[in-house]
DNA sequence: TTCGGTCTAGGGGAATTCCCTAGTCCGTTC
DNA sequence: GAACGGACTAGGGAATTCCCCTAGACCGAA
């Protein structure tokens, strides 16, 4: 079927090289209307309440008014309104947050071209549209705990006090048998809690932990 | 005076809406050729040595081999390439970092179109560029301390191009004989890089290397 | 040409990791 | 109070990686 409707589009990113080319991109799809381009959270709300877009095309990343903030006060000025994340992050933390948030699409921004059509289209259609990089991943979090998987904040929630110690040991720099001497511990059982760690993350590599603790706020990058 | 000669550009950008939107916008400029788009370092090396561009329009993060380290190795390929790095962050120690690498423009990617334009025909016609709002920033830095922002990345510095790339690779969570497929080398080759990339960080444990990377932006702590 | 630095890579032993199993303790539930 | 599940502990054995040393090829600089 055709697409008569014309989609009415608005565009916040902070950073204006990449909003000027996603608009550049945007008005070459033929049934897309650019009807504003937003640089700041606040701005975004006010275009948004003003205009009622039918999609709003939105980075999370902002400043001053974070583009998740952005997303959970949409529907209170324009209901009608869907929300298309645009991310750089595929991880499931990021993704379940803005699930949360209540946005209706999530586009990674190393998708094809033809995937922002086709998001553009299901949500002026109502319906709800993941990239595929990262609908599995979401997916497989949804099927084995039944709930969207948690942010990294809450997925450090989830391992025990000793795993969350030995996670920041070994995040410093520490060696199995160095930490199993701290906490009066055999190497092996070191290695178990390492290994049940690394399960209930999902990440089995030790620079994905060490990635993981900085991002959590476990360690610091700059420690010496 | 006008400008009558074609500047032919190479686009790399990991982030395929990024590019695909830049390429858009760039399109749009009339005295622009868009040769290639790239979306990794490798591929960015091979067609800037094979298409020998005016301009590569160089994106600094991304997977496998940086931005920088691309940057860095061009003049060797095609000496009257010049670089002009697409940036998000416009503090010192990344200017500093990419002036280091030998780019001649620095442009973020929070800029106007128009900045775009004028950075192009500026290395074309062989000037360097800065973008405005960061050359303040540099100007400061040297100012104050009556040098370049040394900081965390003369540390890198003091590796090799080699140790550089294995040392991002592994800090991304790739094991040996994963990096050594990759780089089509030797198990032992890779272990002999890393050993001597540790000798010259003093950094003898992975987190350790994994902390650092993250410190001098050579990864980020959120990949997914 | 010589020299130093880089990139390559192997040998061999030490150390670590991975996969599996399993006992103990403790709080919750039926 | 008995059963159950989760947390913490730990070992065996195989696989893998790490560590230290050596060394050839190559290249640019002195």
């Amino acid at each position: 079927m055709p697409e008569t409707k014309t989609i009415r589009v608005i565009l916040a990113d902070d950073h204006q090289l990449v909003r000027a080319g996603l608009r550049s991109l945007l008005q070459s799809i033929d049934n897309v209307q650019v009807l504003a381009e937003c640089s700041n959270g606040h701005e975004t709300l006010e275009r948004v309440e003003a205009l009622r877009p039918d999609v709003l095309l939105l980075d999370i990343t902002m400043p001053g008014l974070n583009g998740l903030e952005v997303a959970r006060r949409v529907p209170k000025l324009s209901p009608a309104t869907q929300v298309l994340v645009l991310s750089m992050h595929a991880g499931p933390e990021y993704v379940a947050q803005a699930l949360r948030a209540g946005v209706a699409g999530y586009l990674i921004k190393d998708s094809a071209v033809e995937e922002l059509r086709v998001a553009l289209d299901a949500l002026a259609a109502g319906r709800p549209y993941l990239s595929p990089a990262i609908s599995q991943t979401v997916l497989r979090g949804y099927l084995r705990t039944g709930k969207a998987p948690a942010d990294a904040g809450a997925e450090l929630g989830k391992l025990t006090a000793r795993q969350r110690e030995i996670l920041q040991l070994l995040a410093e720099g520490h060696g199995t048998r160095d930490i199993a001497e701290r906490l009066q511990l055999s190497a092996k059982t070191v290695e178990s809690h390492r290994s049940q760690l690394m399960d209930r993350l999902h990440i089995h590599d030790v620079p994905g932990l060490v990635r993981f603790a900085i991002r959590v706020g476990l360690v610091s990058a700059d420690l010496s």
